[in-house]
DNA sequence: ACGGTTTACTAAACCGGTACAGCTCCTGCC
DNA sequence: GGCAGGAGCTGTACCGGTTTAGTAAACCGT
């Protein structure tokens, strides 16, 4: 026989289906005596629950849903969006929860997957990331009533819950590190105009340089990309004041500023201070080993997680949850200025 | 009103559920004419189907299953899964497919996992990938009749339909490219000795050395990491005759290793030439940028998934498609060696 | 004009669970 | 002794689709 419904182990252990679905799900109903005989009989058939049954009960799906709006070929280059992912992975296969991922070309094919998989009933609720200044998509979930957990920033995002970093903190960290190694003059390459945590760190940078007195500090927008980076590094070393020393906001764009510099014949750390804003194998594994921002982006993952299983089990439940403010990991990539 | 039902299409077009069913599916049974109304009215309800309901009716379940047995904080430090996930999505978001992925610690959780989502009806085909020397996940699959897609080597998997590309001739066209430059001592930092491509890329180094009359030959067995490539280098840089050319099985190693010779003074390409067996960002930023064997990852991915929807459709399929060989891209780390 | 086939559709069963009203005992209490 | 209340269970409706048996009317050839 194939797959054993409840109904084989009802007529098995001579009780009713509705009996059956109360002793497998831990509910009053049945005494503790027919629960364990019904329970060695459903262990005995090997019987598992037919998830599609279930959630056309008007129960669960039992999944959440994670889309992300990038090129295709792009992804995975950087570490972070792995890391996110293992964390999530491993706080929702512990409440037996399957993670949908998808991967869309631009923001209008992601609205429009969240429309789908809301009315297909495939998915309990939504993972938001990379949110943008004024976002469209938050408008879309919230309209259709899906629980869904923002990893942004701090402030309001709808009504939406949020877990979210203190990227401002962590850009004030950086800057005053350098500014005390005695760097004046500090460039920043910062991600996507568009996303919300680019502004705050360029913001941030803009204040400390205020507040520090530094001479120079300018941020360049880019697309994230290692040969955005590179060029730009270019660009910012070929000057004839250069910066003493350049923060890059993710740790690709870092790794392809230090071959650029190496190229050049700009050392490093001697000439060229270099921080990365994303810790990764990538940071360790270069030469010199970068400074970099160590942020725990699994932990960060299993927060995520735990406020989205939060909210989808109480819609009313308001979480805004502020992670750990990451540290700066000092390697070989920084130094005092060379005058 | 929420989420309207094929019911509220059949009262709205005064017809039976059978036959809205009918029309939405293409099917015979309808007229043209009832066809188009029922289709505008459904269209004019935004209606979409309940995919639980679809799966509960013994059909499909509309997603695939990828699990992958990592430790779980080191998924996505390589750039090959994450291309070959863009791939396998691209195609499967085309045929309105989803994919579930997971990430557990071992191969038995894996196994349990297959289990678990072929019960569960959760899934209709699985992607199978690292395969192992007598792995013991072909059994279970073949034995949970699920239609699965290994992506793979030559040769049988049970009777499993293999998507796979030749690891042979591309170690001979590396080595036979080194042996060209003037080489004789090459070393090989191969990956996990259980995966069946590392056992054939061993052999094929074996075999070429033969046949070249390389004088070393050597291949080290690690784990992948980016902490074992760089162990193993120091090691063989250390050695009274070191070897004047490294093969790196991944490209995380062959960054690490290009670190480890720098920072030990050896001159890559001048003292030692590094190829990677992989090409990603990763090898095109370091400095200097590593020669690399570029295989279209992203389109293998979309092999798998057309091949996997394939067998969906006709289990009895039988699927043996071997992917172009991968081309050497020379870059600039590797050199005639100094003697 | 008649039997036979085709077309267009309806009604109801079905998939495998969950939810709930209702029934039968048994116990406790005044 | 009678009644309330609860434990323990049954029976059935229901979720939203698909599928099948059945039916009425139209069509067809001779």
């Amino acid at each position: 026989m194939s797959r054993p419904t409840i109904a084989d182990i009802a007529r098995e252990a001579g009780v009713s289906k509705g009996a059956v679905s109360f002793a497998l799900n831990g509910r009053p109903g049945v005494s503790e005596e027919t629960r364990q005989r019904i329970l060695q009989i459903a262990e005995r058939m090997k019987w598992r629950p037919h998830s599609a049954a279930r959630a056309l009960g008007g129960a669960r799906a039992g999944a959440v849903g994670l889309v992300l709006a990038r090129p295709a070929r792009t992804v995975g280059v950087e570490p972070f969006f792995a890391q996110l992912l293992s964390g999530l992975q491993a706080e929702f296969s512990v409440r037996s929860t399957a993670l949908q991922l998808l991967v869309v070309e631009d923001t209008a094919a992601e609205i429009e997957v969240y429309r789908r998989w809301a009315s297909e009933h495939r998915v309990d609720g939504f993972v938001l990331v990379d949110l943008q200044v004024r976002d469209p998509r938050i408008e879309v979930l919230e309209e259709l009533g899906m629980p869904t957990v923002v990893l942004g920033g701090p402030g309001r995002h709808g009504r939406l819950p949020s877990v979210w970093a203190d990227d401002r903190e962590a850009m004030l960290s950086i800057v005053e590190y350098l500014a005390a190694l005695g760097h004046r003059r500090i460039a920043h390459l910062a991600g996507l105009p568009a996303f919300q945590h680019t502004q705050r760190r360029i913001r941030a940078l803009r204040d400390a340089a205020r507040r520090l007195g530094l001479s120079e500090a300018l941020s360049l927008p880019t697309d994230f990309s290692d040969a955005e980076g590179a060029a730009a590094t270019r660009t910012l070393l070929a000057r004839r004041e250069r910066p003493t020393a350049i923060i890059y906001d993710n740790d690709v764009m870092a790794v392809a500023g230090l071959g650029v510099a190496t190229e050049m014949g700009v050392a490093v750390p001697g000439e060229l201070s270099i921080v990365s804003f994303d810790d990764s194998v990538l940071a360790r594994i270069v030469h010199p080993p970068l400074t970099a921002l160590s942020r725990d982006t699994f932990l960060l993952g299993e927060q995520v997680a735990r406020a989205l299983l939060a909210v989808i089990d109480d819609p009313a439940a308001a979480v805004d949850l502020k992670t750990p403010t990451p540290r700066l990991t000092v390697r070989e990539s920084t130094a005092v200025p060379r005058d």
